[in-house]
RNA sequence: GGCCCUAUCGUCUAGCCCGGUCUAGGACACCUCCCUUUCACGGAGGUAACAGGGGUUCGAAUCCCCUUAGGGUCACCA
């Protein structure tokens, strides 16, 4: 039996809307790209009543194995992306999502199904087997190049007599199998880019097997996609020539060919490729920027640090990369969709912004969420030309979003991302206090770490709080006539009556205050008591400050303020 | 370098397929002013683009060609 007429009821899936697929390559990190490319396939499909599948492409041994390698399923998951089919992942709220009737979903685990394949082409005349070795190609390879030409596959194997490929076989001879290109120009259909056809000898045989007997991503792809009945193949534009090569696999094996649409690719504002990479460059640069020869005590190991800098193609892994960040001061770019978390983005709003970055529904609507993309996205609307990920624009959104949800959303999900990043500053402080502190700074986040990153001073011991030597807390504190910390001192007696400690109350004492000895301007004393209780000038509103630190710390603070600083 | 693709404000884009309604619209950023106890938010205004050159046409951002620029791809990676 031929292994094509048990390809498994493929007219089926053509009357139950389409089905793609997302197929990454293991990762314990999804990056925007590849995020932005499952937000448009599920899209695509679930608008439509299809599927959506997902499918690891480890038929890399060098790049997979460790267990962390589906890491990346739970980012998609807090997208709010959802599989019907693919590998089995288990949600925080216990539900789970994936399996289903055409696994595995682990190409590593399908190699039996290739082989088949392969084997018939082989049979057929269709592929061959191939027996140069890696340093004979790359010495052709430089060849052409030297001359200036493409290099294509010589065909040096298909000039063996079958007993000499027999007898290398036989001999334990490493082979690779190819492809057996026919002659002629192909033509790419493309939803998105249209056609584009490739003149004849472009593509060459290529290796559809490899020598350790794992198949080509080429192979497995066109596979997989025939038995999982994908029907639309969206992906990004750098497989565009590659499908090509999957087109002459269809037609060798008989396959139906799916819908083509290349996605554009998403690139740093200057035009180059968002990369992992690119957290280790800020970090390199800054490094450079301070002169530092040796590693900020407690960040990274020194042989690692040696390492690092030694090699630009080492990276540093995460955490280290984290606590260098920190140290030196600098804000690592966001590239993977957990880094977009962590810094306090929300999901709805990275799925809005990605879908705006190649795609748009027109009539300047740009506001939306997953269910109006799943109704409207569709692809000749995506953009054919790369676009440059404007994260200013992404922490606007970000802005709109959490000041336009109500008290008590924001609230929650400010707590909850403080448990998963900043459990110690979380344990400084009381549930009313906490409660206060949320309430005023809702209205100032642009995103859920700003409560965290700017109220240090809640979580600083009253007597380790420096004040910052600026010119700001010198104008507020030194300048002037009466100078801010004697208007201070002034203030203190009538604070220290203040019985109960409320923002309200506070309030009409300062304001109290400012009327008979500012002509009513309330600043004169606002910023001195905010340097005093805070080290900066920068706080929430200066009573809900007060009321936040409680009177006894707040009382603590000003008074050595005064005395360091008067 | 070969092949393929693309080209509207600084950025994301609308308009292009079905030429006139485009002295090109929106958003982010930027600038000015207002609000204001700091920082933000908010409000009002403003600067800012059809890559260049040829055609076709009464008329082109829209159609055609060339140039230029950018991107992708040329692996036993995906």
């Amino acid at each position: 039996m031929s292994p094509t007429s048990s390809s498994p009821d493929s007219n089926a899936a053509a009357s139950a809307g389409p089905v793609t697929r997302f197929a990454p390559s293991p990762s314990g990190h999804l990056h925007v790209g590849g995020a932005r490319t499952a937000l448009f396939c599920w899209a695509f499909a679930r608008g439509r009543g299809g599927k959506f599948l997902l499918r690891i492409e480890d038929t890399d041994q060098k790049r997979s194995s460790d267990a962390a390698s589906v890491g990346f399923l739970k980012d998609l998951d807090w997208l709010g992306i959802d599989w019907n089919e693919g590998p089995e992942f288990t949600r925080p709220d216990g539900t789970i999502v994936g399996g289903g009737p055409h696994g595995p979903y682990f190409q590593s685990e399908r190699l039996d199904i290739y082989n088949r394949y392969i084997d018939q082409l082989v049979r057929e005349g269709k592929a061959y087997f191939a027996f140069d070795t890696p340093e004979e190609l790359d010495a052709k390879r430089k060849a052409a190049t030297a001359a200036k030409l493409a290099y294509r596959y010589d065909r040096a194997a298909l000039k063996l007599s079958p007993a000499e490929v027999e007898a290398n076989l036989k001999a334990g001879k490493p082979a690779v199998v190819r492809c057996k290109v026919p002659a002629g120009a192909i033509t790419i259909h493309d939803l998105i880019l249209g056609d584009a056809t490739l003149p004849d000898g472009e593509v060459d045989d290529f290796v559809i097997r490899k020598v350790d007997g794992f198949p080509t991503y080429h192979f497995a792809v066109v596979v997989d996609d025939e038995l999982m009945q994908v029907t639309h193949v969206l992906r990004a534009q750098e497989h565009f020539t590659n499908t090509a090569k999957h087109m002459v696999l269809q037609d060798a094996l008989g396959f139906r060919r799916p819908t083509y649409g290349h996605l554009p690719i998403i690139s740093n504002p200057d035009g180059s490729k968002m990369s992992k990479r690119d957290k280790d460059k800020a970090l390199r640069a800054a490094v450079q920027a301070k002169g530092l020869t040796a590693p900020p005590t407690g960040t990274v190991a020194q042989e690692r640090w040696t390492k690092w800098l030694g090699d630009k193609n080492v990276q540093l892994d995460f955490d280290d990369a984290l606590r260098l960040a920190e140290a030196l001061d600098v804000t690592l770019p966001e590239i993977n969709v957990d880094d977009f978390k962590r810094s306090g983005y929300l999901p709805e709003v990275v799925c809005n912004f990605l879908a705006l970055n190649g795609w748009s529904p027109g009539e300047n609507v740009e506001k939306f969420d997953t269910a109006f993309l799943q109704q409207r996205f569709d692809l000749p609307r995506v953009q054919k030309t790369a676009a440059k990920f404007d994260r200013m624009k992404l922490l606007a959104f970000n802005c709109d979003a959490i000041t336009g949800m109500d008290r008590e959303r924001y609230v929650k999900l400010v707590r909850e991302h403080g448990e998963r990043y900043h459990p110690e500053f979380l344990q400084r402080l009381t549930a009313d206090q906490f409660r206060m502190l949320a309430d005023a700074s809702h209205e100032r986040s642009k995103t859920l770490e700003d409560l965290y990153k700017g109220n240090r001073w809640v979580v600083i011991a009253d007597d380790k709080l420096a004040w910052e030597d600026s010119k700001n807390v010198r104008k507020a504190m030194l300048d002037g006539s009466p100078r801010g910390v004697d208007r201070l001192r002034e203030l203190q007696p009538s604070l220290n009556a203040v019985g109960a400690w409320l923002a309200a109350d506070i309030e009409a004492v300062v304001k109290g205050y400012a009327d008979q000895h500012c002509e009513g301007q309330i600043g004169k004393v606002a910023q001195p008591l905010r340097v005093a209780v805070t080290g900066g000038t920068v706080s929430p509103p200066i009573f809900d400050t007060l009321a936040i630190l409680g009177k006894a710390s707040a009382m603590k603070r000003i008074e050595r303020c005064l005395s360091t600083m008067a």
